[in-house]
RNA sequence: GGCCCCUUGGUCAAGCGGCUAAGACGACGGCCUCUCACGCCGUAAACAUGGGUUCGAUUCCCGUAGGGGUCACCA
C-alpha cells in the first residue's frame, strides 16, 4: 500500500508535520513540579455538580502547584451543542471562583496555545491524522451505520465482543483505486485508526487516585476522525492535551474503560501520556441502589438548582471540598476562618469509589458557612439573590436596610452562632415576619393559654412595654406578667410540678412572641422588639388582641 | 454478554497485619434554656462472602456475590 498517495488523497491540503506543530506548540517553561490542568466541558448550556467537582480538583492541583488551570471548549459535537454553551461556562466558573489562566473567551481566546475550541482545530487533528495514515496506522473506514448495526447484531448472535476489530474491520486493506473512486462517487467516510492491539497482551496504567491499573490493550479500530472531518473526543483528547501540554487529566471515571485506546494513540504519535486522575462519579439513592447522577432525573445536580435555593458559592464548594479530599472537614474545624485555597489538598486523598451526594451534609456545611458571614456580608448576599430571585423581597431588604442588617446581626458573630439560614431561600422564611408585607400571623395559642387569658395578658403587656428595657428588664417584666396571671415564672420549678400551675413563663412569652412574630419561634425577642421599634410593637399586640 | 472500576454504620469516611474499628452528617435521648436556633453530653448503628498466607487478618492473595461504569461518526 502506498501510504503516501492515500494520505495525499485523504487530506489535500494539509502540508504540515506533527514536528512543526511540536515547533507551533512547545513545551511550556514551568518550575519544576508545576502542573498544567484543564477543564474540558461541552457547551451544552447545562453545568452540573460533576463538572465543578472535577474543575475544583483540576484548579487546586494547577494554581497549588505554581501551574497552569485552562479552558478547552469540546465542541466536536454539533447536534448537542447549544447556544450561549460557551457563557453559560464562563459565568459559572466566574460565580464559582475558579480563575482560568487561559483559555477560550467569550470573544475568542486567551494564551499561546489556542486555539482552544476544538472544532477551530479540526487543521491540527487533519495534520496528526494524516501522519497516522502515512506510517499506516490510519485508513478510511466506509461502514455506514446499518451496516454496523447489522455487524453488532452478528456479534452478538455468535457472542463476541461488539466493535470494529480483526476481521470486521473490512476496509483496512482496501485497494487505494477502490478508496479513491468511492470518494469519488461522494460515499461518506471515516478515518479509523489500525489498532496491532491485541486483548491478551496487558498494559500498566498509573492513575493518581488508583495507583497501578492494569488493562488489556485496546483492539478496537477506533474512529479518528468522524465523516465532517472532527475528531471524536479518543483522538482529540490525545492531540489537544499534548499539544496543550497538559501534565494532568482530571476527568470521570467513565473514561477509564477507554484509557488503553488514549494510551495506543499517544504511543502511535510517539508522545508521552499525561498523568491520569480519574474521579469517583457522584452517586444519588434510588430505589434501593446507588447510581451515577443523572441530568435527565435529577434537577439537583444542575448547578443552577443551588443558585435558585440561594445556596452560597462558598457553600457548595466548600461541601464538594470535604467529597474531593475526606480530611477536608478537620482541616476545616482546626482553620475555620482560612480561605479554602489555604487547605493543602491532594490527589492522594481522593476516594475511589462514588460518593453518594448527600443534601442534608451541604445544608449542615451551609449553615457553618453562613453562621461565620457578617451580617453585612449576609445582607449583601441575601440583596444579591433576591434581585435576580425574588425583586419583591429585595425591595424590602433595601427599603429596610439598616432594620434588615440588625436582625441579620442577632446572635451572629460569638463563638456560637445562631444556623438558622441554609441557603437565602429560607433566610426570607426566617425574616417574614419582619416585614408587615410578608408578615402572615399564625395565632395558635399555647395550649396552657385560653384566649380570653391571652387577650388579657397582650392587654397587661402592652402596659407594662417600656422600649427602652434591656433584656435584663425585658424578661423581668414577662417574669412579673406570668406571675400576675399565676403561671409560673421559675422553669426548673414547673418542670419538677408542672400540676401546680396553668402554665409557665415559657407559655407567657410566646403569647407576645406570637403577636410580634407571628409564630411560635423567633430568634431573642427583645432584641426583634427593640429592632422593630415602638410603634410596630404596638400595631402587633393590637392586631393579635384585635383577632382573638 | 466482554472488559474495567468499586465494596468499613442509613450517608461521607479514618484505618494502611495486632485498635474497646476514629470522626462528621442524619436519627434518637438528655442537659442548657422564655420559644426557636446554637452549644454540650450520651445512645443505637459497620469491616459483603468463602477460601487461603500468617502466631495473628478490616488490612495481603484468589474465588464468589453485589454495586457502578463502558462497549457510538456523544463526550
Amino acid at each position: 500500500m502506498d501510504t503516501t498517495a492515500l494520505a495525499n488523497l485523504l487530506f489535500p491540503e494539509v502540508t504540515e508535520t506533527p514536528a512543526d506543530l511540536e515547533q507551533r506548540y512547545p513545551p511550556r517553561n514551568l518550575p519544576e513540579g508545576a502542573r498544567v490542568c484543564r477543564m474540558a466541558p461541552s457547551p451544552t448550556g447545562f453545568m452540573h455538580l460533576g463538572n465543578l467537582y472535577g474543575a475544583i480538583a483540576d484548579e487546586r492541583l494547577a494554581h497549588q502547584s505554581g501551574g497552569v488551570f485552562y479552558l478547552r471548549i469540546e465542541d466536536t459535537d454539533q447536534k448537542r451543542e447549544v447556544a450561549g454553551g460557551v457563557e453559560t461556562i464562563l459565568d459559572t466558573f466566574s460565580q464559582y471562583k475558579l480563575p482560568f489562566d487561559e483559555g477560550a473567551t467569550l470573544t475568542g481566546d486567551s494564551g499561546a496555545y489556542g486555539p482552544y475550541r476544538q472544532r477551530q482545530r479540526a487543521s491540527l487533528y487533519h495534520v496528526c491524522a494524516r501522519w497516522l495514515v502515512l506510517q499506516g496506522k490510519a485508513y478510511p473506514c466506509f461502514l455506514t451505520e446499518e451496516e454496523l448495526t447489522a455487524m453488532r447484531e452478528t456479534q452478538a448472535a455468535e457472542k463476541l465482543n461488539f466493535g470494529c476489530y480483526g476481521d470486521f474491520a473490512r476496509y483496512r486493506d482496501t485497494p487505494i483505486d477502490l478508496i479513491k473512486s468511492l470518494i469519488d462517487s461522494g460515499k461518506p467516510y471515516v478515518v479509523r485508526y489500525r489498532s496491532e492491539g491485541d486483548l491478551s497482551k496487558r498494559i500498566a496504567v498509573d492513575d493518581l487516585i488508583r495507583g497501578r491499573l492494569d488493562m488489556p490493550e485496546n483492539d478496537q479500530d477506533v474512529v479518528l476522525l468522524k465523516a465532517d472531518g472532527i475528531p471524536t473526543y479518543h483522538f482529540a483528547h490525545v492531540v489537544d492535551d499534548h499539544l496543550m501540554r497538559t501534565t494532568v487529566v482530571v476527568r470521570g471515571e467513565e473514561w477509564l474503560a477507554t484509557l488503553p485506546i488514549h494510551i495506543q494513540l499517544f504511543g502511535a504519535m510517539g508522545w508521552k501520556p499525561p498523568k491520569y486522575l480519574h474521579t469517583a462519579s457522584l452517586m444519588k439513592m434510588d430505589g434501593g441502589s446507588k447510581r451515577k447522577l443523572s441530568k435527565r432525573k435529577d434537577p439537583e445536580l444542575a448547578l443552577s438548582f443551588y443558585s435558585e435555593k440561594g445556596y452560597t458559592v462558598a457553600a457548595v464548594k466548600e461541601y464538594l471540598m470535604s467529597l474531593l479530599n475526606s480530611n477536608f472537614e478537620d482541616w476545616r474545624a482546626m482553620n475555620p476562618e482560612k480561605p479554602l485555597e489555604d487547605f493543602p489538598f491532594s490527589p492522594k486523598k481522593m476516594g475511589t469509589s462514588g460518593a453518594l451526594f448527600s443534601i442534608e451534609k451541604l445544608d449542615d456545611v451551609s449553615k457553618g458557612v453562613v453562621s461565620r458571614m457578617s451580617a453585612d456580608e449576609v445582607y449583601g448576599e441575601l440583596t444579591a439573590w433576591a434581585d435576580r430571585y425574588d425583586p419583591d423581597f429585595a425591595a424590602l431588604l433595601r427599603r429596610d436596610e439598616a432594620k434588615t442588617k440588625r436582625m441579620l446581626a442577632i446572635g451572629r458573630g460569638g463563638k456560637k452562632p445562631r444556623k438558622d439560614i441554609t441557603a437565602w431561600s429560607d433566610a426570607k422564611t426566617y425574616l417574614s415576619f419582619f416585614f408587615d408585607e410578608t408578615f402572615t400571623p399564625d395565632y395558635t395559642l399555647p395550649e396552657t393559654v385560653p384566649a380570653g387569658a391571652a387577650k388579657e395578658m397582650l392587654a397587661a403587656y402592652a402596659d407594662l412595654y417600656n422600649p427602652a428595657d434591656d433584656s435584663g428588664e425585658w424578661f423581668a417584666k414577662v417574669k412579673q406578667l406570668a406571675c400576675n396571671f399565676g403561671y409560673c415564672d421559675d422553669m426548673k420549678a414547673y418542670k419538677q410540678t408542672p400540676e401546680n400551675w396553668p402554665g409557665s413563663v415559657a407559655d407567657v412569652s410566646n403569647v407576645v412572641r406570637l403577636a410580634i412574630a407571628g409564630r411560635p419561634q423567633s430568634p431573642d425577642l427583645c432584641e426583634v422588639m427593640q429592632i422593630m421599634g415602638p410603634e410596630m410593637v404596638r400595631q402587633r399586640l393590637d392586631r393579635m388582641m384585635g383577632a382573638l
